[in-house]
RNA sequence: GCCCCAGUAGCCCAAUGGCAGAGGCAGGAGACUUAAAAUCUUCACAGUGUGGGUUCGAGUCCCACCUGGGGCACCA
């Protein structure tokens, strides 16, 4: 045998899988195989792989991916589902603008080029797909919807504009979402994120906040843990209490009331100043004359820190006195009020009440500014005034007037009460999640629809007016980022009439996200050619929720919280029939070269191409799928594609060496090689539910040697039981290698083609074993082992057991205190 | 600092609380061959990161720790 693409002659006994490949793959096309009946017949399934990016040709990771994701269309289709597994792109982004700039095009060329690459790359790759409901989120046909879906946010008031600092990448010259900054660095570039103030456009997420939160529960156990602490994380609700201090009048400032959020209302008594974020507005509306120009400094310096620095947890901490005092409502206590950076305007009210004693920044503050710590909660730990540790677990209220002698949760209960009953304070809830940021200063992306007009405002573009198409004259340099939206160049496109009172007006120049565009596109591939609707609701609701979704976890948050989040609104909009798009999730691990990601600096990049070439898709297949559990990662260093292609070959060979004709009887057949058969069947079924995808190709690999050995030194190619265990193994394996396993069951006398053959029954009656081994275990240690009838009972068995010569040898006629017997496998005596 | 995940043979990995080993890679031996490749057959190698606990019985469950990976983080 070769694995040699080059063989020159091709004999029956020889695998070659180029031969194999050309020769199947024209074939398939004629018999679309792969689009579902979608007329009720059958259950309908519906499985999908995260939509590539256009970014030249496939590459390793997509490979493994989309190995994973077909693994389960295919299987599905054996089971006989009718199953949507579609493909398409998501085809807006700036990398695609950033071409257009270099070449002096436009990014349509690049963009459509590279999916024209990527589709004939998957059609060798023989991704199961239906590659009529293909989609691509910059046709005008798809984001006509994204726009029309923005509009019915907008109605809702789910979308709107304000001003307010956003992060702002310098390099891509473009606002960044929350979830689009990591470690205060630009996602795509790695540039420092700089912050600037803009109006822009935001979905309002944070309303869903709790139905994020509440609606995965349901996800557990069919969603990776970690996606979902990820998720819970980013959300980050946390349970607390307003609290309404006064700040007392100061000549001419008048008094003014400041709500704090705080999660520990038991140490109000504690409090001992107050700080309300240096860079919001409250603290230079609240600041004195005297203390002005300190303030003004102190926002200097803090502004002129980068948000690395800032969110150092080493850094000392910094602050000014305002010259004004907050009054405590509990106590009356005056608490002078500083500025400080180390309160986030963005988070909670943007001022907190300080508890040093509890608090361990509270406590780094007030020992640089000399201020008093009072301890409150007594835990049994030494005073933080004096270790410099804050104490912040159970204890009992001191100091606390009607609060003392409370433990710490009904403290907390007590205390938001008191302040209820008083009217300056109640229970809440936090959450840290922001809204989404949605508006992009850059030009391949989807238009917001929204007119803006100097009498009317904001005027949404009518819905027959969709698509608000991108200029077509914008080419190369015209592209370069500006700071502004390149389309504000385009004038002819941006001066337009007003929708509404046909005055003169001006286009809205930012795009979207390109996280909108794929916050909804497992929808449209139910639909993908409706041009009255973004989707048929009724065809939605019979195929979603996604059955199975495959993708990387780097969209633990972005991709996934968004797509949840609109998968809510349009619920709400009685679009869909239900509140989470995907009911299974798989994040494929990684595909890793020598420990480290691939990447071009470390050189260690592999090729899918010539991976390709050089071993057959089917092996590379099978390599990505053997190598480790999908969630794992995949060290290409550690695998053999050239064992997954000695392995595959070994497997084609079985159809030259069996005999009998197709549709022959197995029932006559080699009882132990089909028991192995249909237990190979049995088990795969049992693994392929729990994603175990590695070892259902061990089990085949079983079969393929129980098979051979039959073969040659058994039953003999004759035997019907050598036919139906090659029958199976090409029915399993059509789920990983296409190729080889379609060209094995045209050997073995079928028509095209094995995708469709069905999933073999498995007979129960073969499962079971006449006699197996008990072991006879004295205090947990395997001491003897029997051949016993299957169906032995429990009593047979500890008799059988109790009398083996081993066991009174071990026993040495000490008393036995317990016999556990769990027939017919295992006996454990424990003597006295 | 908080949260999540993982540590089994030289390597990748299996093992409903019940004999630690299914499969593969790399390695050794044999058959076939003039020889090699390919093919077929066959062999060896760990006691499951560490320390406790629960149990008749723990790789598996619980606790603590160590190592590695990931997420969040001046989030009140």
């Amino acid at each position: 045998m070769s694995i040699n693409p080059t063989t020159e002659e091709s004999d029956a006994g020889t695998y070659s899988f180029a031969d194999i490949e050309a020769k199947w793959l024209p074939v398939w096309e004629k018999l679309d195989t792969f689009t579902p009946v979608d007329d009720g017949s059958r259950e309908r399934r519906y499985v999908l792989d995260m939509f590539p990016y256009p970014s030249g040709d496939l590459h390793m990771g997509h490979a493994e991916a989309f190995a994973m994701g077909d693994v389960v269309a295919r299987y599905w289709r054996q089971l006989g589902y009718d199953v949507l597994h579609p493909i398409g792109w998501d085809s807006f982004g700036l990398p695609a603008e950033n071409a257009a700039i270099k070449h002096n095009a436009h990014p349509s060329e690049w963009t459509y080029a590279n999916i024209d690459t990527q589709a004939a790359s998957f059609k060798r790759y023989a991704i199961s797909a239906d590659w009529s409901r293909r989609l691509h989120t910059s046709d005008p046909e798809y984001y006509r919807w994204t726009q029309w879906l923005f509009l019915r946010f907008f109605e809702k008031g789910l979308a709107y504009r304000k001003d307010h600092p956003v992060n702002w990448c310098p390099k891509d010259q473009t606002v960044l979402a929350n979830e689009q900054v990591v470690n205060g660095a630009c996602e795509r570039c790695g540039s420092p994120v700089t912050k600037k103030s803009l109006n822009q456009w935001y979905f309002r997420i944070t309303e869903y906040a709790d139905r994020l939160l509440e609606d995965m529960e349901p996800l557990a156990g069919h969603w990776p843990e970690r996606v979902l602490a990820m998720q819970r994380n980013w959300i980050g609700r946390s349970e607390g209490a307003h609290v309404t201090f006064t700040i007392e009048a100061d000549g001419d400032l008048p008094a003014a009331d400041v709500t704090v959020f705080t999660t520990r209302p038991d140490t109000l008594h504690g409090a001992t100043f107050f700080v309300v974020a240096a860079d919001a507005d409250l603290a230079a509306d609240l600041v004195t004359p005297e203390h002005a120009s300190a303030l003004a400094d102190y926002r200097e310096s803090v502004n002129a820190l980068s948000d690395i620095e800032r969110q150092s947890t080493e850094r000392e901490k910094t602050g000014v006195f305002t010259g004004r005092y907050a009054v405590n409502p509990l106590n009356g206590e005056k608490l002078p009020v500083w500025a400080a950076d180390y309160v986030l305007a963005d988070y909670g009210t943007g001022a907190i009440m300080a508890v040093p004693a509890h608090d361990q920044r509270d406590l780094d503050f007030a020992r640089a500014f000399n201020l008093p710590v009072r301890m409150v909660v007594d835990t049994g730990e030494e005073d933080p005034a004096l270790t410099g540790k804050a104490t912040t677990g159970e204890g009992t209220l001191v100091n606390s007037g009607e609060l003392n002698g409370l433990g710490k949760e009904q403290a907390i209960q007590r205390a938001i009460e008191l302040v209820s009953e008083q009217g300056t304070g109640e229970r809440t809830v936090n959450y840290r999640l922001r809204d989404w940021l949605l508006s992009r200063q850059r030009f391949w992306g989807t238009p917001i629809p929204i007119i803006h007009c100097p009498s009317c405002g904001e005027v949404p573009v009518p819905d027959e007016q969709l698509p608000v198409r991108l200029p077509s004259n914008l080419r190369g340099e015209d592209l370069a980022p500006k700071g502004t939206s390149p389309l504000a160049a385009a004038t002819d496109w941006v001066n337009v009439e007003c929708p509404q009172c046909s005055g003169p007006a001006t286009r809205d120049t930012d795009t979207m996200d390109t996280f909108v565009d794929s916050s909804w596109y497992y929808l449209r591939f139910v639909d993908p050619e409706s041009t009255e609707a973004p989707f048929d609701s009724q065809k939605v609701n019979e195929w979603l929720p996604v059955g199975q979704y495959v993708g990387g976890v780097e969209h633990a948050i972005l991709h996934l919280l968004y797509s949840r989040f609109f998968t809510k609104v349009l619920f709400d909009l009685g679009l869909v029939n239900f509140t989470e798009p995907f009911a299974a999730l798989l994040n494929q691990g990684q595909v890793l070269n020598g420990g480290k990601a691939m990447s071009k600096s470390l050189g260690n990049g592999v090729n899918l191409g010539e991976q390709l070439d050089r071993y057959g898709v089917d092996a590379i297949r099978l390599t990505m799928v053997f190598a480790s559990p999908p969630e794992d990662d995949v060290d290409w260093a550690d695998v053999s594609p050239s064992g997954s292609a000695k392995f595959l070959a070994r497997a084609w060979r079985l159809g030259a060496d069996v005999v009998s004709e197709p549709g022959v009887d197995p029932a006559s057949g080699d009882r132990s090689l089909r028991s192995v058969t249909h237990r190979t069947l049995a088990d795969a079924a049992d693994l392929l539910k729990n994603n175990k995808f590695n070892v259902v190709i061990a089990k085949v690999m079983e079969l393929v040697n129980a098979t051979r050995k039959a073969i040659d030194s058994g039953a003999g190619g004759a035997d019907p039981a050598v036919r139906e265990a090659a029958e199976a193994t090409a029915v399993i394996l059509s789920l990983f290698a296409p190729y080889t396993a379609e060209d094995l069951w045209e050997r073995l006398g079928h028509p095209a083609s094995v995708a469709a053959a069905g999933w073999p029954a498995v007979d129960e009656s073969l499962l079971v074993q006449d006699t197996v081994t008990a072991v006879v275990q004295v205090q947990g240690k395997v001491r003897d082992r029997l051949e016993v009838p299957a169906d032995i009972s429990e009593d047979e068995l500890r008799e059988l057991a109790l009398g083996t010569a081993q066991v009174q040898r071990t026993l040495a006629g000490r008393d036995i205190r317990t016999v556990i017997v769990r027939a017919p496998k295992l006996v454990n005596i424990v003597p006295a």
